[in-house]
Parts: structure tokens; sequence; C-alpha cells
RNA sequence: GGUGGAGUGGCCGAGAGGCGAGGCAACGGACUGCAAAUCCGUCUACACGGGUUCAAAUCCCGUCUCCACCUCCA
């Protein structure tokens, strides 16, 4: 399992020995504690991420979630786990109901929509596709299953008002408010909410009936209880339970949803007899102006308007930069500032195949697996990665050497942990045929140029030289004199 | 009212009792015809007031400011 160690040359990332095994550890929100990870089964991992209700465009908030929790998953498959990985979609819920009515088209076609966009936003960052995504209307029957499990329980009711809704009675489960450690009388009770038949206010809606004169008929299923549609946290425990089993390792979402929605997952799932999940991890915001992006105008901060200004793969590796359980304030110029760093990697990287060809990831080096292992210490994996470029930096100007071989392909496999591997094929299909042609006769023209310019400058015609440089600067080519000759980029 | 989180150098961001995180920017040096890139070096900070300790950014007490959740928002 440990696998760093064989850079020897590497003074910041030496042969490391550890005392004891390597051991993952994860901060436990419900526990409050970052603890061992030791999964349920020796060797497998099951994780439940809750993914989007697809109401609207995704912004870099959504995505940081998922960008989060991919990384976890790579790091965990790195390790040698067999990882389950179920992230559902949520395509019901009062918000779709409510902008597809004002929009004029159904609700389906909303969510629908909106599902693509976040798939598209999702492929956008590199964000591994999981195991399997459920979606909560293909699920209807489980979730009527498990309300009727917890109704022949004595934890939840039809409510009294004739409305169709059952409620999970909070008052029937003594533990309710434990993984947020809320007691339920310092809860606010939801302020002058209509009681619409709960016996407390606190009580939370598993099936929600169908309100004819509001709703379309299309987004009422059949149930025990009449027309409805489930409520939104018995679809998270349904789908989890279905896809996990009734306990599995860990359950992530961003820090909002701990309550009222995992709290309520928890309790509903825990009262319906299954152990749920043993590890809770939650991913803090990015923030705007101090505030979550929800709340923000929003718009400029919806993936693709992200991607016109930035690349893609600098979105990602400025937010992996940053502790997933770190606030990060969202801005330009810090995500430019990461971008230039990460551009010191990619050049390196770039300089170094062109040295000694193309390599294949191999080790890490220690410190970045102690990192990864301490709670996923990006910050630190990342500054591991830093010490590496800047050893292979200085290799470069021997030339070829298995020192140089193996720094090129340990900064590749620890990118590749962190999903912004520039080498990675996802990252290279990004630009099309077109592009590739420009390129290609963009390099011709430099080519020529080129060629003027070293001929000047063997004859010392500097002026020429630079001449020929501050044109092709003023175009946006930067030159690089190397060892192999000069090279340009945009 | 209840429950959490945060305040770090010019900027971004780690750490969490001693052993210079890292990056960006800037400046100096090496290299270069000059640059660029790269390498070496410089810039030593932890909201405020007390306290504990040989030693506090880190622990304790208090204060200020900000954020989140308690509304079906990642």
């Amino acid at each position: 399992m440990l696998r760093g160690g064989l850079l020897p040359h590497l003074r910041r990332c030496p042969a490391r020995r550890y005392d004891g095994p390597v051991t993952l550890r994860l901060y436990d929100t419900a526990t409050r504690e970052t603890r061992d990870f030791v999964p349920l089964e020796a060797g497998k991992v099951g994780i439940y991420l809750c993914g989007l209700t697809v109401q609207s465009e995704p912004h870099v908030g959504h995505v940081r979630s998922a960008v989060n929790f991919d990384v976890l998953r790579r790091w965990l498959v790195a390790r040698g786990y067999d990882v389950t990985f179920i992230r559902n979609i949520t395509d019901i819920d009062d918000k779709i109901l409510i902008k597809s009515a004002e929009q004029g088209r159904p609700w389906y076609n909303l969510a629908y929509a909106m599902r693509r966009e976040l798939d598209a936003a999702y492929d956008a960052l590199n964000v591994e596709p999981p195991t399997y995504e459920p979606a909560a209307t293909g699920h209807v029957p489980e979730m009527i299953e498990l309300i009727t499990r917890l109704i022949t329980r004595g934890h939840a009711y039809v409510a009294e008002d004739g409305s169709g809704d059952v409620y999970f009675d909070v008052r029937s489960w003594p533990s309710y408010g434990e993984l947020t450690h809320q007691r339920i009388d310092d809860m606010e009770a939801a302020a002058d909410a209509d009681p619409r038949g709960k016996r407390d206010p606190r009580d939370f809606a598993l099936w929600k009936g169908w309100k004819k004169e509001t709703e379309p008929e299309t987004a009422a299923w059949p149930s025990p209880w009449g027309p409805g549609r489930p409520g939104w946290h018995i679809e998270c425990s349904a789908m989890a339970l279905k896809y996990l089993g009734g306990t599995f390792d860990i359950h992530g979402g961003g820090v909002d949803l701990r309550f009222p929605h995992h709290e309520n997952e928890q309790a509903q799932s825990h009262a319906a007899g299954f152990g749920f999940a043993s590890y809770w991890m939650h991913n803090a915001w990015i923030t705007t102006a101090g505030e979550k992006m929800s709340k923000s105008l929003g718009n400029s901060l919806v993936v693709p308007s992200v991607l016109e200004r930035v690349r893609a793969i600098d979105l990602r590796f400025y937010m992996v930069a940053a502790h997933y359980r770190s606030h990060v304030e969202f801005s330009f110029e810090a995500l430019e500032e990461a971008a230039a760093g990460f551009a010191r990697i990619e050049s390196f990287l770039a300089r170094a195949a062109s040295v000694v060809g193309t390599v294949e990831p191999g080790t890490y080096c220690a410190e970045f697996e102690v990192a990864m292992d301490d709670d996923l210490g990006t910050p630190a994996a990342v500054a591991a990665v830093y010490d590496v470029v800047r050893e292979g930096n200085k290799l470069l100007a021997t030339g070829d050497s298995p020192a140089l071989r193996g720094a090129a392909s340990s900064v590749r496999a620890m990118l590749a942990v962190l999903g912004v591997d520039p080498f990675d094929p996802h990252w290279q299909g990004a630009s099309s045929r077109s592009e590739a042609k420009l390129t290609a006769a963009v390099d011709s023209l430099v080519s020529v140029l080129l060629e003027q310019r070293s001929a000047a400058r063997a004859a010392k015609d500097f002026a020429t030289a630079d001449a020929i440089r501050d044109q092709l600067k003023a175009a946006g080519i930067e030159l690089e004199d190397t060892p192999q000759g000069p090279t340009w980029s945009l």
C-alpha cells in the first residue's frame, strides 16, 4: 500500500518510513473529530453524495462539492479501495414546479435541461461519473416502501387534515437532533408555519399530497395515501439504502445540508431500522462578497460563464488547492493567481516531456500521501507537488535521466489524484478538431519566424532578432529559449 | 434564542503549543547577447485584551467583526 519513498533524489520528498500502517483519517461531522477511516467491509467503500436539485444552472459553488468528493473518491481508489459512488439527482420538488410553471414548460423538461447542464459542468471539471446516478422520480416505489415501514413502526403518520401528506414524527424518535447536536426544544419552530395537520411543527414531510389546483397531474404518483410526491429527505434515504445497503461508509454533501436534510435522513433511516452512514462529510462554501453563492446575483458565476474567462483545469486546481472544509472567497483575481501557479507545474511537465518523452503516472511522494491521508489535506499535497516540480526543474538542466523521469511521473500521478493531470486525455480532448488545425497552422508560421530569428541571432543581429520576438509577443505569442532550441506558447 | 464556522504577511491560502507550509506578486543574485523560463536568496504574519506555560498563531477567559444552519440552498 505504501507507494512513497521511491524518489530518494528528491530532497523535500525523501523516502520515509511510517511508524504504523498507512491510515486514512477523515473528519466526521457527526462525531466532530478526525478519526481513522475503517470501512465496513475491508477493501470496499460505499459513498453517497447528495447531488443537486436540478432547478437552475449550476454555479461554481455546486461543482465545488462534486470536485471535493471526486478527489476523495480518486484518493480512495488510489489507496486500492473498490469504491461504489452514488450521487443522486433530485428531479422533482417545489422549486422545480414553481420555476417550470413560471417558464411555461413542463417540470420534467426543466429538470432534464438542468440535468444536462449539470452533466456538462461536471464533465468540464473532470468530475468522474458516479457508479450510478439515481433520480428521485425513478425511485418512488422504494420511497413508498420506506414510508410505509416508518408508519408501521410508529414513527410516521398520515396528516389529519385530509391533505394526503405523511409526516415523520420527530417526538417519536428521541435521538432526533443527534447529528447536528441540537435539542428539539431549542430548534426554532418553523415560524408561524401553517401546521397542516402536523403533530409537532418540526415534523417534516415524507410524502406530499397532490394539490390539484396548483400542481400538474404529471407530478403526482399513486400511493397508499393518495396521489402525491415524495419529500426531499426520504428520497435520499431510499436511494442510499437501495444502492449501498442498510449501512454504508460515507455520506457527503454541503454544510448547509447538515440540518435539516441530513439530520432528517439519519433520523428516518435509523427509525426504519437501518444503520445508515458511518461517516458524515461536509464541504464548506465558496462564497462571494462573504455570502453564500445562492444569495448572490450568481449569474456570472454559473459554470459556463466562468469557463469563458478561465480554463476548466485552472478552476479545478483553484478549488482543489484549498481544503474542502475551508471557506473559499471566490474571486477571479485569486483564480488567476492559482492559474499562474498551476502554469508552472504544467510548464515543467511540458518541458520534461520534450526531453524524456511522455512518462506514465508513477509514484506519489511521501509528503503527498501523508497530506492526503490527513483528511484530504490537498493544500499540503499541492505544496508537495511544487517541491517535486522544483527538483524536476533543476534536473531539466542535465537532460534525460531516471531522476527526471521519476519527477515527471510523480507529478503526473499526484495531479491525477487531484484530477488536474494536464496529460489526462480528458483535458487533451477538450480542444476541437478545428482548434488542432489552427494550432498546426500557427506553429508552421511561427516556425518560419523562429528560423529567421535564429539566423539573425547567429549573425549577432540582435535588433532583428528582438524585433521578431516583439512582433510575436504583440500577437500574443511568448518565446522561450531552451537548450533544445526556442519554443513558443500563447 | 439554539447549533456550527471564520478573522494569518502586499494578495491567495495551510498549520493548530517549540522545529521558516506552499503559491501569486515584488525585489536582489545566477544563467542569458538582452529577455523569457528556471534556480538561489530577501520580505517572518497570525482580529483585540488578559491569562496559563520555559515556550502561544495554536491552550484558557473575555471582547469585537463576519458567515452559515435552525425556510425542500452544494
